[in-house]
DNA sequence: TTGTATGCGTTATCAG
DNA sequence: CTGATAACGCATACAA
């Protein structure tokens, strides 16, 4: 492989020349860099990116961690990553977990290793403390309603849009309410839970636990709960899904099950993914795309002004009515 | 930052002893390997990934270039990729590219520039000859349907697969097929195409352009599909799709166009995805998870063994039937 | 405007 | 088993 000495050497100038050519400086006259640039064109050379990492010290590489790219709720993210990063020349390197925290710490340890300009988490399993200790590593930014003050993070209120939705459902006279969840331990988890506890002790309604559907993610998923909602004692009038992906699941599998929709159960989402506009489902919309856009200039600031920032982005959500509540 | 100098004069020994550790390497007494791993302890030293890579020359990282990862069957393709990459150590790198040739050829940069240890094409845009200037930057692997004998490929044969499709619509009774394609120049949609006219041939069937749709990838693309069906003059008694989404779509609003399925208009897709299972679409299975697992196997192959191979690898399909024909 | 010399942090070579 | 030293290829103070 050519080498800029080599460059310079064909090109009769210093590696310093060569150097100022391939990056554009200034200081460089139209004669030697023409030579340069004809001798580089000539043996098609490449720079060797690694030595211009180790060089530089860093490397245009953004870590995305997530548990499962096959979501659209996480490859949504993804995109709006993706767009953004594009604008800034930053490269994407994937780390799909599986919400194994081994798998979340590689991507750490590559931040830490200067591997990783910078790390977005758009959703996590290892717990905070372990977090903490990479804080001096690099930009960490986590697309979750947090609480903490020692990362940026990027979401809807959680607690405050599900308490939203109650509101809505209330309003449509629905007061037997149950919900489900993607992951019952989850920041944004525990912010629903939360806001339902509230509500319903506003409500003089019982947490009935048997209402709370964990794991609850995908169209198969929200398939199954209709299964199982057969099984239940007590049924309730209204369902709020972690998304609309589980909406979908639900409004598939009705019609086997003769439930009317939203005559015999409401139904509403979050997110407003194509397929419930599609299938007339009433959601909560979350800017997804937004925030992995935001998310990738969170990590540009930081790198940047080369300061940790610790800023929560609270970003908006908004009812959007369709048929199933 | 620490380095393995710091460590050797801490720990008393040469900085080649301390890569020794490092790097698990023999011949290491247990004495000095044991102050090697105190003083690393201690100091909290990681090492700087760019210079282990300038110095070994490769990365450990591969690109993936797809033109959108938020469509089921590129992020299940990615699935495939990441399940297959985590066992080897490899990182992804993600280059979405919206089919613009100019993303597609940075992948190719990185390649020739060593950042990268290999490049998987999901799909592409640019031309042959284009890519066949990058054959010795590194290996490559192509997710389609291709004839040439440049690069490794994978796919199913498309030709025969569509072909087999056609036949059971045949078979079903049908003679009006209409179809959808992802990208009418794309190499499998290509294959596709042939696969259709030949058949319609021995049918004795006419080619109608006004029954070839293009661009229909998504669900939307299928709702929008039913709402053109209706301006058809003539109208086709069965639907060959692109895939499960744009079958999908066209389930969704043919209520409201008052089509009944099968009994109006047969459908039959590509891939199998969840979504096929629950809306009970029949459909011809693709591996596509398989796919993206054999690409990496094919990288690392090329890798290891040194050598550009250029295997057409062809992957079985086979049909699901459920309840669109 | 140009070039020399040095640093970036690790691994590989080879002599001991 | 150990260590000095030379790559790896580029960027950049500093000197000219």
């Amino acid at each position: 492989m050519a080498t800029i000495r080599d460059i310079a050497k064909l090109a009769g100038v210093s590696v310093t020349t060569v150097s100022r050519v391939l990056n554009n400086h200034p200081y460089v006259s139209d004669k030697k860099k023409e030579a340069v640039l004809k001798v580089i064109e000539e043996i098609n050379y490449k720079r060797n990116i690694h030595a211009v990492h180790l060089s530089k010290g860093f490397s245009n590489l953004i870590g995305v961690v997530l548990p499962k790219i096959d979501h659209p709720y996480f490859s949504s993210i993804v995109e709006g990553i993706s767009e953004e990063a594009i604008k800034h020349h930053l490269q994407l390197v994937l780390f799909q977990t599986n919400y194994e925290p081994a798998k979340e710490l590689e991507a750490l340890e590559l931040l830490r290793g200067t591997l990783l300009d910078g790390v977005i988490f758009c959703s996590r399993a290892i717990s905070f403390d372990v977090l903490k200790e990479y804080k001096n590593a690099g930009p960490i930014v986590l697309c979750e309603d947090s609480d903490q003050s020692h990362f940026p993070s990027l979401s809807i209120p959680h607690e405050q849009a599900f308490q939203f939705g109650l509101d809505y459902l209330i309003s449509k006279g629905h007061t037997k309410i149950a919900f489900t969840l993607g992951r019952m331990e989850g920041p944004n988890s525990k912010k629903r839970r939360k806001a339902y506890k509230t509500k319903m002790k506003e409500l003089g309604e019982p947490i009935r636990s048997e209402w709370i559907f964990d794991k609850c993610l995908s169209i198969t998923d929200g398939k199954q709960l209709m299964e199982k909602l057969q099984h239940l004692e007590k049924k309730p009038t209204a369902f709020f899904v972690t998304n609309d992906q589980v909406a979908a699941g639900i409004l598939l599998s009705a019609e086997q099950y003769k439930i009317k929709i939203p005559q015999d159960i409401a139904i509403l989402s979050f997110d407003n993914q194509p397929i419930a506009d599609i299938m007339g489902i009433t959601t909560i919309e979350i800017p997804i795309r937004k925030m992995g856009k935001l998310a990738v200039q969170s990590i540009i600031h930081c790198k940047e002004k080369r300061e940790q920032t610790n800023k929560k982005m609270t970003l908006p959500f908004r009812l959007i009515e369709r048929k199933t509540v």
